[in-house]
DNA sequence: CTGCATTTTGACCAACTAGTCAAGTTTTTG
DNA sequence: CAAAAACTTGACTAGTTGGTCAAAATGCAG
């Protein structure tokens, strides 16, 4: 035990430096591509690397196992996928901000449909990297909304409706459009690639659920 | 080119003894387990033969490919998950017509989640294996009853909505139960377990999609 | 420029896995 | 019951892949 500071451990470089920045994006990028459309066992680094345009230790040098890159890849897709959630205004109007938060998911199932996808191959296969993250993080904050949502039924501004239930519903449809892209395609054809889908679902999905949970007298 | 009738060109027997109708459902349930926790790359051969209790040989006699497995597990399971939209009935009451489908699928998507996830894995993965047959059998139904409910809203009887996006809507909503059991579990807990949990979860979906698209007036 | 730390890579290895094969065992059939 | 057909398996092979290593190339501080 000589010399602490400098000394690696293991693979990975301790202070980061210009180089370390750049290629450590440049793997997570690859990374993101190539595990949401092959999952984590039918990756193999190789791929990664090449679409990284680097060569397999080099990649290896960034992130010693093939593990580390998927991990930092759910954790930093995860943060980002709460944080609608999180901005939905207990002090708003349910119905908009409701519509807000929906419209908001759909964006991003468009806009990054590889994040969502990563996502629920994971959770698919029980989620083995990121139970902790589950239970530490999104069950309070869906646990936090419930409440919120709970509250807008008791003062009649809701339906009678269950919470759990609803977001999972709102999950469940906007996240479908990401997930299950290869069947939407396969049923709705050149449509899908047409300016404006987006808003059409946005349309369709918004009407049915806002519909489905405004007060009835 | 000699007694061409008994001759075997591959591993696979001819005519389906005893034996091999026992065997190949053995191998097909212990595949599903195996292949819907996962995956295709995840899943070894050894895995499978051992979960359906003989040797690596034995199975790859009866399925000389592992494709070979994967591929008639797809098929079984979609001609059986098809079904239920094809009950549909153009005649009935809609809003009757939609929440038998929606209970049945909750139903089945609670019954057998492995095949639910199962599938889902394939399309998230792009569906390789089944895109032909989405094409040629999913596409041509969900035309049809498009059709059913686009008259229906034609009748008046249900709220305007695409037919697509509502079809969609069903979908993603049941079989994100199946699909994402582990993210419900560790939202809702030991809630999930609970005799009724399918009822209460059934009660939930029904009511926000039957109101939303129940006509207003 | 010099010397040290960081970065990069070709060659390699050990573990794993889909699929083969030949030799045996069991079942069916005439 | 004998022979053929169907079934079963231990041992093996070839290809793939996660990860190592030592040496070379590059970047950088003084």
């Amino acid at each position: 035990m000589a010399k602490a500071a400098k000394q690696k451990t293991n693979g990975g470089p301790e202070r980061t430096t210009r180089i370390q920045e750049i290629n450590r994006r440049l793997i997570l990028d690859a990374a993101l591509d190539v595990f949401s459309t092959y999952g984590f066992r039918g990756t193999t680094i190789d791929q990664i690397a090449d679409k990284a345009g680097m060569s397999k230790p080099n990649l290896l040098y960034y992130f010693p196992r093939k593990q580390n890159i998927y991990v930092t890849l759910l954790e930093e897709t995860l943060t980002e996928w709460l944080a609608p959630l999180a901005d939905i205004d207990p002090a708003g109007d349910p119905i908009e901000q409701l519509r807000k938060y929906i419209t908001l998911k759909i964006k991003m199932s468009e806009s990054h449909p590889e994040a969502s996808r990563l996502f629920a191959n994971e959770v698919l296969h029980g989620a083995p990297a990121i139970s902790d993250f589950l239970a530490k993080h999104l069950k309070p904050l869906v646990d936090e909304k419930a409440v919120v949502i709970r509250r807008w039924v008791g003062e009649g501004k809701l339906a009678p409706v269950d919470p759990y239930h609803l977001i999972f519903m709102i999950w469940a449809t906007t996240q479908h459009y990401a997930d299950f892209d290869v069947q939407v395609r396969a049923i709705m054809g050149s449509q899908v690639g047409r300016p404006g889908f987006r808003e059409q679902t946005a349309q369709a999905v918004l009407s049915i659920i806002l519909n489905g949970i405004r007060p009835r007298d």
